[in-house]
DNA sequence: GATAAAAATAAACCTACGTTATCGCGCCGT
DNA sequence: ACGGCGCGATAACGTAGGTTTATTTTTATC
């Protein structure tokens, strides 16, 4: 795998198989390293956006604040997620987002997307994935604080985030550091922290898992997968697609700009694409 | 307002402002009108998408089912939603979508579609918030069922509604149909049937709402907003940003492509763009 | 209009979770 | 070393809402 130091070249090259032009214009794209510390807030809901941030370093996290002054997590953001893709086109930040640990964030202006989004139809797909996986995310959250026990939603909870791991750790190690304090997964899950505290010791009990502070080793993954009912399939999916380059079948020309990996080019415009050598249609 | 019979131009006409280019575009598009009845599935989780609906009549929803049976709804859609538009770069479907009631939906090829997005801006625009507005919707209801009291969430989505309906509804009216049977409201809002019983006759009892079968009638809206902590901003903030053609101050030219009312054509390609006289940048 | 099927209500009972409170532990500054 | 503080664990208790069963109302079918 190539140098990446850029943030955006690693998260997009690991999702769809990028060209030499691509990664070129990606490594051109200039952005800005920031560290950030925990509790920082990196945008609050009705901000002006303009920029586009990719975490390379901690975790974050969207919420919406209550009237009551409690809070409810939307999402969580790992190493390797850029947040903002929503906000593209409305220009307004739709939630608060701050950072559960210290970290750095990398910000790139969104005329320099828009210059990846015009060059490049797999780069504009791969956004767009991202920006699905959320979405999934969200309801796949719903159903668990609707649906599921308490139990069923932790380890669904766990099971996630594994996943959403796996991609960036070494196989071989089976545990992780999840830092999420007791009351931020009481926010993310709807329940509160008392009950997350039983809720760990029962799936401890049943030896899912082990848990030192914020160390976490899944024991039995696929046990705990049974149990929350998870199906990994709504993270993996759309990659799927992108990995294997699964053309749909469109014969007008203006699909050859929007869907992630037509063959031909698109009309003269500058353009960064280009195919690799994989099943074609 | 002109003449809308294509649901398409009406939905999207409510939402921007369209140039004469832009109507003339919409009312081009072939689309294929088609009854459904209640229960009739619309597509499953996996299907190949290749087009995009137009509900015209009747309420559909979008679901997960889960292994036990039970289903949680995800997104009800109402006369004038546009379905499928998350599915417009993955080309598979990612949740169960069925009717609630009969009606009638309209048909879109994606291909079209490619066309329209190709061809304006603003129209881009329109469909990224409408599918903004389901992330907005669907974060809401986590917050609903994570952190809402049962009164409280179901206050809240007859809130939704009625804001959501207002839209396609004459002034004066105080009351609409809510085709849901409390066996859908239960799967929405992660309740159980009697319960939902139960906090109408609560509603009722405060004077809050009124219901016969499936007629609602909201007694008083601003306390029932109130008890549900409801705002409606998270469904017209966008809106309000298309209408109002604020622009975003980017130099860059690609830009010009992707944002909602630059006000400067875009470089030669067929374009349907030109703007209303607004208040300018 | 008679009948069946589905939906809504109601009452009784139960449990998964919230709430409150107490205690122990590791961390920090003085 | 000390006390303060945030975090997590455990226990006792209360309750919102689930479950079950039955009765009534509404709708659909003929």
């Amino acid at each position: 795998m190539r140098n990446a130091t850029n943030p955006m070249l690693k998260r997009l090259s690991a999702l769809v198989s990028l060209n030499d032009v691509e990664v070129e214009l990606l490594e051109s794209l200039t952005f800005e390293m920031r560290e950030v510390t925990a509790g920082e807030w990196l945008w609050h809901e009705g901000d002006s956006a303009e920029s586009l941030l990719v975490i390379s370093e901690g975790w974050g996290c969207s919420a919406r604040y209550l009237s009551d002054g409690s809070r409810q997590l939307l999402a969580t953001y790992l190493p390797g997620d850029i947040l903002g893709i929503f906000e593209l086109l409305s220009g307004i930040r739709r939630n608060d987002v701050s950072m559960l640990t210290d970290g750095r964030v990398c910000e790139y202006s969104y005329s320099s997307i828009f210059t990846l989004l015009t060059a490049s139809n797999r780069m504009r797909s791969a956004l767009f994935v991202i920006a699905n996986q959320h979405q999934a995310m969200l309801a796949e959250r719903l159903v668990s604080v609707a649906r599921r026990n308490a139990r069923e939603s932790l380890a669904h909870f766990l099971c996630e985030c594994r996943e959403r791991l796996l991609e960036f750790l070494p196989d071989d190690v089976d545990g992780f550091q999840l830092p999420l304090s007791q009351q931020d997964l009481a926010d993310a899950l709807g329940m509160s922290t008392v009950h997350i505290s039983r809720t760990f010791s029962a799936l401890a009990c049943q030896g899912l898992v082990r848990r030192h502070h914020f160390h976490m080793v899944i024991l039995d993954p696929q046990r705990l997968a049974e149990m929350a009912d998870f199906d990994d399939h709504y993270l993996n999916c759309d990659k799927r697609i992108l990995a294997t380059n699964t053309p749909i079948s469109f014969s007008d020309s203006a699909a050859a700009e929007w869907l992630p990996s037509m063959s031909h080019e698109s009309k003269g415009r500058p353009s960064a694409e280009g195919d690799e050598p994989t099943a074609s249609s």
